[in-house]
RNA sequence: GGCGGCGUGGCCGAGCGGUUAGGCAGGGGCCUGCAAAGCCCCGUACUCCGGUUCGAAUCCGGACGCCGCCUCCA
C-alpha cells in the first residue's frame, strides 16, 4: 500500500483511491509571468517523482497540473513593458515549458488554462451570491469566510486564531480580513470577462478549485503544492468546494522550501535564481539528484557548493551506466516496473527500494539504497562476475529511471578525428609504446575528453 | 499574539530506543605501464541542561538559537 503524509491529518496516511489503481492528483501549477525559479523546479521535481513513482507502482495516474494564465502580475508586467496580458502569458507559458523540458518533467496529462474556465468560475460565484455566501463591494466579489465552519482545517487553526493575526487589508469593505476575492472588477483597460455582477476576472483561488474539480471530479485523490500554497490558497479553495457541497481531495500533499542561506526562497524576499539560469550552466539531472536527496516535506540548501556535489555523485552514476554500456531510461518515458523483468538478486533490490519509497515517498533513504547497490554491482564487477553486476546495475538504472533520473554514459558524439587518436592511442599502448600512448592522451584531454582505460581498449567522455 | 518546523561528523543529508545511513570532500591501501574509473580501510557526529530506560541523536521536561505560515509567493 502506497502511503503519504497528508496535511489535514498531519500524519503519513494510506493513499486511497477513488478508483481502485487509479490515481487522480492535482498540482497546482505557476502563475506564467516571469521565469521560474528554483522553487518552481523543486515543486515541479517533486510531484514529478511522485507521480511517477505511483505509476512505476503500477497506478493509473491522471495527473493535471495548471497554468495561470490571468492575475494582477500578469496584467502589472504588460502594462509595464507595453505588451498585452496574453503576450506576457504565452511568452512565459513558453519559458516554463521549455525549462521543464530540461529538467526532465513529464508534461502533465491536462494542462488546463484558468482562462478556459471563465464561464465556470462565473456560475460559481453566482450560486455563491445566490446562497449569500459571497457579497459584493466595490473592487469585487468576496467570500464570506465565516460561512464555512471548519475554515483554517488546513493551516491547523481556527478562524478566530487566524483573524487575530490577520493584518489589516487595504479593503475596510469587507466583513472579515480572511474573506478573499472570488472576482475582482476590472478596471479601465485591463482585460473583463462578462458576469451578470460586473464584468471582470476571476481570483486565484476560484480558478484552481474550478478546474480540479472539472477535470478530476467530485472526491478527487491528491492535491498537491508547495508549503506556501497551504494557506491561504489551498484553504481557500477547500472552502470553495465546502461551500458547494462538493467533495473535494481526500489528501493533501505540500513540499517544503529551497532555501538560500538561512532564508526561504521567494519573490518578495528577491533571493531567487530562476530555473532557467541554473539549466543553462548545469547538468538539469543534478537538481533532480539534489531534490530526491532530501525528503520532499524538508527544506533544501541550495547553493553552488550542494550543486557541485550532486553533479560529482551523479558522474558516480554515469560511470556505472558507462561500465555495464547501459541505455538510457527515463525522460518523456514514465517507465512501470511490471515492464520489466528483474533477477532474483536485482528483485531484493526492488523490494527495498519500494518499501521505502511505498511510505512518503522516502527518496533520500531510496537513494542511499542506490548507491549502496552501486557499490556492490563495481564490487561484483570487480570480482569478474560480470552478469550478476550487470543485473544489478540494470535494477538500479531502472529505479532511478523510476524517480525521473536519466542515467547514462554521457559520451557525447566525437568526431573521426578524435576516434582516430583513440585507435592510435590503443595501437601504441598494445605495443607498449607508453609515450605515445601518453602524447595521445595529452591531445585527446586537449580536446575535451577525459580518457580512460578498460579491457576492451581506451574509452572516452566529455569532461 | 496564534500555529508549525528545525538545530547531526569538513559540507550536504537520513535516522523515530540498541545495529555501518548514503553522497561529496579528505587520508591510507589495492588495481593500472602511468593515469582515469573502480574496490577496500579510516573519521567516530548528533545545540545545551535535567529526566525516563539496562540502553537515547531517537521518548519526556526545560533553556538557547534558527526558520516558516497567519499578506502575493511553489
Amino acid at each position: 500500500m502506497l502511503r503519504l503524509y497528508d496535511t489535514i491529518h498531519g500524519e503519513v496516511r494510506d493513499l486511497v483511491t477513488r478508483d481502485p489503481g487509479r490515481l487522480s492528483m492535482y498540482v497546482c501549477g505557476p502563475t506564467v509571468y516571469d521565469l521560474p525559479h528554483l522553487g518552481h523546479g523543486r515543486f515541479t521535481l517533486v510531484w514529478d517523482v511522485a507521480r511517477r513513482w505511483f505509476t512505476f507502482r503500477g497506478l493509473d495516474v491522471h495527473f493535471v497540473s495548471n497554468i495561470t494564465d490571468i492575475d494582477d502580475n500578469i496584467i502589472n508586467r504588460a502594462l509595464r513593458e507595453g505588451t498585452t496580458e496574453s503576450g506576457v502569458a504565452q511568452t512565459y507559458e513558453d519559458e516554463w515549458w521549455a525549462a521543464m523540458s530540461l529538467i526532465g518533467v513529464a508534461r502533465p496529462d491536462d494542462v488546463p488554462h484558468a482562462t478556459q474556465y471563465v464561464p465556470e468560475m462565473v456560475t460559481l460565484i453566482e450560486s455563491f451570491l445566490a446562497d449569500d455566501v459571497a457579497y459584493v463591494i466595490s473592487d469585487g466579489v468576496y467570500f464570506d469566510t465565516s460561512r464555512v465552519s471548519d475554515y483554517g482545517l488546513l493551516a491547523g487553526q481556527a478562524l478566530d486564531s487566524l483573524r487575530a493575526g490577520a493584518r489589516i487589508e487595504a479593503s475596510e469593505e469587507k466583513r472579515s480580513p480572511l474573506d478573499f476575492a472570488l472576482w475582482k472588477f476590472a478596471k479601465l483597460g485591463e482585460p473583463r470577462w462578462e458576469a451578470a455582477f460586473g464584468a471582470g476576472r476571476p481570483g486565484w483561488h476560484t480558478e484552481c478549485v474550478v478546474m480540479s474539480l472539472g477535470l478530476l471530479g467530485n472526491g478527487f485523490d491528491l492535491h498537491c503544492g508547495g508549503l506556501d500554497l497551504k494557506f491561504p490558497h489551498h484553504e481557500n479553495e477547500r472552502a470553495q468546494a465546502v461551500a458547494a457541497h462538493r467533495p473535494f481531495a481526500q489528501h493533501w500533499g505540500h513540499n517544503g522550501w529551497v532555501m538560500v542561506g538561512d532564508e526561504k526562497m521567494s519573490k518578495s524576499l528577491g533571493n531567487f535564481t530562476s530555473l532557467t539560469d541554473l539549466l543553462a550552466r548545469t547538468d538539469a539531472r543534478a537538481y533532480r539528484l539534489l531534490v530526491i536527496r532530501s525528503h520532499y516535506r524538508s527544506p533544501i540548501e541550495v547553493s553552488p557548493a550542494t550543486i557541485a556535489d550532486a553533479e560529482r555523485a551523479l558522474a558516480r552514476l554515469d560511470s556505472l551506466a558507462r561500465r555495464f554500456d547501459l541505455p538510457a531510461l527515463a525522460g518523456e518515458m514514465l517507465v512501470r516496473q511490471r515492464d520489466f523483468d528483474f533477477t532474483q538478486q536485482s528483485e531484493v533490490l526492488v523490494h527495498h527500494v519500494s518499501e521505502l519509497l511505498d511510505e512518503d515517498l522516502n527518496t533520500p533513504l531510496a537513494v542511499a539504497e542506490l548507491f549502496d547497490a552501486v557499490s556492490r554491482a563495481n564490487t561484483l564487477a570487480d570480482q569478474g562476475k560480470m552478469t550478476e553486476a550487470r543485473d544489478l546495475a540494470v535494477a538500479v538504472t531502472v529505479l532511478f529511471a523510476a524517480l525521473g533520473l536519466s542515467v547514462f554514459s554521457a559520451v557525447h558524439a566525437s568526431d573521426d578525428d578524435d576516434q582516430l587518436l583513440v585507435h592510435a592511442r590503443d595501437q601504441a599502448r598494445s605495443e607498449g609504446n607508453w609515450a605515445e600512448a601518453d602524447r595521445l592522451r595529452d591531445e585527446l584531454v586537449t580536446r575535451g575528453w577525459i580518457v580512460e582505460d578498460s579491457v576492451e581498449g581506451t574509452r572516452i567522455r566529455r569532461a
